[in-house]
DNA sequence: ACAATATTAGACCAATCGTCTAATAAATTA
DNA sequence: TAATTTATTAGACGATTGGTCTAATATTGT
């Protein structure tokens, strides 16, 4: 039966530099990119060690399994995109207002850069795993608690600016723009053009600051 | 090397009554509800296969593959919904603006008949295939500008009943419902709760109606 | 009775996931 | 410096599942 040969192992390869010794993070910067764009199941580990160039040993070192990856992968671009929310919502050079405004602009960048082929890590992912994967699923609803208080935040300094009416609730108004704010995403995605983020922000804006 | 005995073929069984010559319909039918829940790249054939009790290659008779079956179950989602939306849009006992409330009212049913587990298939698909499946794309973005369309009568009739401003772009507000509920559907699935689906809502209306 | 068609059973092959062994570079200790 | 320990890697492997395809037969039509 047994008629091949067993010739395994074939030991650790020189850890040249330190660059080598970032594995850990390149797995999971390209996670970030691949998943954003093929979503989870169709996202093959082979694919992910190809691009980074690094044997499967070496991914089951780091990760115990592709759940947890998924996990790390949406720890990191939670972060990740916390800090550039904050670039763009504490810009004390700009008005409250046009911070997220700006931030808004960013975005449209972003998905022009890629073709609207990837939007959001987290609502692709929410989409897709909120089902299947409860962990997973409190995780991306605890990103996005985190990204709309930074938003509502930025909301209560316009209100402290006088640029909306006093009486508005932020908090709710924040949580209001990422629900559309992801439902403009997802529409760009499909229609392949920004008029969705800018028919999104120009309503959102627009019923901001009073006007119908 | 080919030590196994072919035994192909085991021959069409009996076609009992016409159920079973709904096959078809039956394995759209279930696709609806598990490409809904599961999405595409999860969802394996099998699943679906025993769910109906039918075997492979009766799939493959009807489908010339699993993306054709996608598109086949993507369109047939699109008219039933459709049938669903008008039910709703164009009940003349209900003013036009409580017609979009009602079908508001009936969503938030079925997320939580079925737990949050679901949403709805034209957004999950997109979320998933739009980058990977340009004609699906299409397809999908085709089905919401079919809905948004449906919508949009609605708000004309509600600006004919005088219940929003004459200088409302009803086109535009009625992609920007979709945008939102979209969205809020995605943030339902993640929070499992209504919250978002109500937040949406009462944003929404309340800016047709004028106040923020 | 015979031919044509619709439908089915399940073999098949490629791909994927996660595990596991063996090897060895680097770090640590003696 | 030499011996030992630890972290990391290469990739074969088994189990499973994906989608396709062929051959067989029930049904229908002539």
């Amino acid at each position: 039966m047994n008629q091949i040969a067993p010739k395994r192992g074939r030991g650790r390869p020189p850890k040249t530099d330190q660059h080598q010794r970032e594995t850990r993070e390149r797995l999971l910067r390209a996670g970030i990119e691949l998943l954003t764009e093929h979503g989870f199941a169709s996202l093959g580990l082979e694919r992910i060690l190809k691009q980074v160039g690094v044997p499967k040993g070496s991914f089951y070192h780091y990760f115990s399994s592709k759940d947890d990856f998924a996990q790390q992968v949406v720890a990191g671009y939670g972060d990740y995109f916390a800090a550039k929310l904050d670039r763009w919502l504490l810009n004390t050079e700009r008005a409250p207002l046009q911070r997220l405004m700006d931030f808004v602009e960013d975005g449209k960048q972003g998905l022009t850069r890629y073709q609207f082929k990837r939007g959001c890590l987290v609502g692709n992912m929410g989409q897709e795993l909120a089902a299947s994967h409860p962990h997973l699923r409190e995780q991306l609803e605890a990103v996005f608690v985190d990204w709309q208080n930074r938003v509502a935040q930025c909301l209560l300094a316009a209100q402290a600016a006088n640029e909306i009416s006093e009486d508005a609730d932020c908090q709710a108004l924040a949580e209001f723009f990422w629900i559309g704010w992801e439902g403009a995403i997802l529409r760009a995605k499909l229609s392949q053009n920004l008029a969705p983020i800018e028919l999104f922000s120009s309503m959102y804006f627009s019923g901001l600051t009073g006007r119908t």
